[in-house]
DNA sequence: GACCTCCATGTAATCGGTTTCATGAGGGTA
DNA sequence: TACCCTCATGAAACCGATTACATGGAGGTC
């Protein structure tokens, strides 16, 4: 692979020069410029960008853990990462923490030691020893999504406590009084903050939340299949069960059509997280939605604040809730709207 | 940040010492090696695995560069890649090429410049001159998924003509005659195999296809909405649509539940790709399964494969025709054996 | 013509590791 | 005691860029 030496040969003048055509230094005659850039075509030079960030000492990288790439809210989070990043001309390193603490660790370490510029983390447990550490660093690093406890780091993420609120008084409305809710791990944030918000809603309409309708899963799919079948068979089954997002969700639904039951008819569902696939099958899903995109990009932006010298405060965004038809029907009169859609001569 | 100039200091040792302690050089004595690590431990020392790569010209990270991260097909794809590299010892960086040629050479060029000592590249369009000259380079380079027509680099890919041919035998089966295929962009391998797999089973079958049954989409889920909607429209609407991946199919059926028409009573629907969430909803989605996790496991192997000096090989797995209900009721005479998951009384 | 300024370019140190080769201590043998 | 061998360790070159500083030629001023 030809080398900044080479070129300068090739060209006719030294490697200074070079680099400074590379670096688009103005004090380069244009016929220089022209010459070199001549050279590096004919050899297809490729600057190397391990031996300038040795130098200069920044990757122009940005690191980003991710709990679980199969889950499309994260995805959806990597993308708009991604594209930030890339528009301020970085490159982004994801790791997939695969909401194991150990892998996430691993991730930590591996993109420290490629010095990544800056670390965007969405944490999958309780604080670690690294991550305690990489807090106490000089690198700018930012929590996504959720946050951890007693450890000083700017956050980016969404409070769905208002989107809570409304969805119990939806629920209730449609008459609803038994609601469940699965919650994520106590550890992480999202877990605890929801299941507290989900608490104070339901007090503050006058629901009994008996102990056993607030669970705990792990925000994958099994966990919400196998607690929304512990749910259903409980002697007084929940009305509606609000599962803490979208894979658990998944898990539930695939439970409820296993054993043949009527979404809303027998019982009502609705999700943390928005995803596609929610307004594309029948019921059509009520969930909270999250910023997602915009979460993303202004975890870059608290980075590249840091980076840049400027102070980086914490961002907070609201969800909101989405009502479809999950949970019942929100308006008696509609049903008669609802089956017209079918109407051969309908057709738009 | 610590260097290992500071660890030698503070055990008394040399740099080359150090070095050799993190190499796992056997020749050092127990009792220094001991000294060292404590060093290391009292600096919080971290090696600079940039400085690393810039000696040893290898940086232990593999490139991966896939269509688009929110398509969950390639987002499986990714998390395969890369546990299979982890495993190896190797990070991988994913670009998304949002399946656009520039964005594509766009991570082409930096990942090369990052000197990624492997690249895994599912290539979104036409050859470009960047991935020409890269495939010329010395460089361990695999398409996965999709090739490239005239350019001589190992791929990973599924054949789905022997697929394609059941689906084609079982929507003959339950009496569909009329049936058109939505396919990828012709540049791509992927579109332009499925259309030909399609078009010959379809001619074994005694099929008339029109022309204007075959269309081509762009692996988004607007196409397969636009697709659909102009399919419905014809004079003579086709019986069932096949949708050549699972973005596409998305867009379809939201068209087809817009028209408030059932499925597969009014038209019958299938897809390529499966995805967990087409098991989940009402009528489940007869769809074409890729083994999706194998293909990104065996594209990593092919690189270490190249990179360990062994000769690198394509690979070609099936894939497999996976039937639901969404083209109609498959067992008139089969019921027998293909109902067995179903039976109430033989509930898990 | 002497002197100064400006500016394009070159020389060489540097970033933090790895690795080749030299070195010297220690032990064994005659 | 002299010699050799082994082996743990150190000194220094090197990877490919960037950049502080040096240099020298052109042009301007008196």
């Amino acid at each position: 692979m030809a080398r900044i030496k080479d070129v300068a040969a090739q060209a006719g003048v030294s490697v200074a020069t070079v680099s400074r055509v590379l670096n688009d230094n103005p004090s380069v005659t244009e016929e220089t410029r022209n010459r070199v850039h001549d050279a590096m075509a004919a050899l297809n030079y490729r600057p190397n960008a391990v031996a300038r960030s040795l130098r200069t000492e920044a990757t122009r990288t940005l690191g980003l853990i991710i709990g679980d790439i199969l889950n499309p809210f994260f995805a959806e989070l990597a993308r708009a990462v991604e594209d930030e990043a890339r528009e301020a001309g970085y490159t982004v390193v994801i790791g997939n923490a695969d909401e194991r603490a150990d892998q996430q660790d691993h991730y930590v370490r591996t993109l420290m030691e490629q010095r990544v510029d800056g670390l965007i983390i969405c944490p999958t447990a309780e604080v670690t020893p690294l991550v305690e550490e990489v807090s106490k660093g000089q690198r700018p690093l930012v929590f996504l999504d959720r946050t951890l406890h007693g450890i000083d780091v700017p956050s980016v993420r969404a409070d769905g406590g208002t989107a809570i609120a409304e969805l119990v008084a939806h629920l209730r409305a449609l008459g609803h009084r038994r609601i469940a809710f699965v919650s994520g791990p106590g550890t992480l944030s999202t877990g605890r903050e929801r299941t507290a918000a989900f608490l104070r809603a339901a007090a503050d309409h006058g629901l009994q939340v008996p102990e056993e309708y607030v669970r705990v899963g792990d925000f994958r799919a099994g966990s919400g299949q196998r607690i929304t079948a512990e749910l259903l068979d409980l002697p007084e089954p929940p009305q509606a069960i609000f599962l803490g997002d979208n894979l658990m969700a998944l898990g539930a639904l695939d439970e409820i059509r296993r054993r043949g039951l009527d979404i809303p008819g027998d019982v009502a569902v609705a999700s943390f997280d928005d995803v596609p696939w929610f307004n594309h099958i029948q019921p059509r899903i009520t969930a909270i939605s999250q910023p997602t995109a915009e979460l993303g990009r202004r975890a870059v932006r608290v980075i590249l604040d840091a980076l840049a010298g400027r102070t980086a405060t914490s961002v907070v965004l609201p969800a909101a809730l989405v009502v479809r038809e999950s949970c019942g029907e929100a308006r008696p009169a509609t049903k008669a709207r609802r089956s017209d859609g079918r109407r051969k001569e309908a057709g738009s």
